[in-house]
DNA sequence: GCAATTCCTACTAAATCGATAGGATTAATA
DNA sequence: TATTAATCCTATCGATTTAGTAGGAATTGC
């Protein structure tokens, strides 16, 4: 299950690019639309600040935008960011590889097999879509 | 992440179907085997029963073996047993569909957009892999 | 009757999730 | 320069889920 913080995040980055301008959008603007707790939201956004998806300007007047136009935004690197590894099994992913420690042998495992095609369907969506296409309604 | 349930109990189904056999496979055999814990394994095996994918024998040389042949055996049918909806969100699920309680319309959410794109994709590779296809070598 | 197996229920420790709380820091503006 | 409004940061917390464990009842083969 897709967790709460990636849901948020996204509609959040979606929120933002419907704005279309460079001017910074509030926490609780977003929060208000899409119906986030703000606190929550808060910490969401600076992790996609941290990431370098998002920029921020503090003080009055303050808020956050996009680092990168929408169409160069793509969902692989939001969603390593939000939710972490792609893969289902940390024996299959690219990013974030570890070697299961029950496995003795990845090749027979039938586990392994079926997660890299898996891996590899999803991987082909968030390849092709951009925050742009998730944008437009 | 895949659930050390699901792992397991994929690891378990692939290990009778390699037997080739119709005798029933014991528990114990089989989290030997395949490092399981044998009482976890146990718990597993018996939701595999109750759905219908495993058989089993009670008593002295009881065990588990499959109802049907292992080419008709679909993944989809295995991960929602095991693991549940297939689709990373409720609203977006075939088997589970829930309204999602703060997404006003479905239609122009961005998160619902992008998540029908994953489990169709997802669910072409486990409507098209099957155990025999697991339990190949 | 005994041994070996599945079946069933209940419990538990640890991790993760979905927040919330409280304030520090920064920037615009009056 | 004081005020206000925003982000930034750390810490905490209750609820839920996960990954088992424990103990024994029921069933079957010999």
């Amino acid at each position: 299950m897709l967790s709460k913080k990636t849901k948020y995040g996204l509609k959040a980055l979606t929120f933002i690019a419907r704005t279309g301008s460079d001017v910074p959008v509030q926490v609780g603007e977003i929060a208000k639309s899409e119906q986030i707790p703000q606190k929550f939201l808060e910490s969401i956004l600076l992790t996609l600040r941290k990431s370098g998806i998002l920029g921020s300007k503090k003080g009055k007047h303050g808020g956050y935008y996009l680092r990168k136009d929408p169409s160069e935004i793509l969902m692989t690197e939001v969603m390593r960011v939000l939710e972490g590894p792609i893969a289902m099994v940390q024996c299959v992913s690219l990013n974030f590889y570890e070697k299961c420690d029950d496995c003795p042998d990845e090749h027979l495992c039938s586990v392994n097999k079926l997660m890299i095609q898996v891996r590899d369907s999803t991987l082909e969506v968030f390849k092709n879509t951009t925050l742009k296409d998730l944008s437009l309604r």
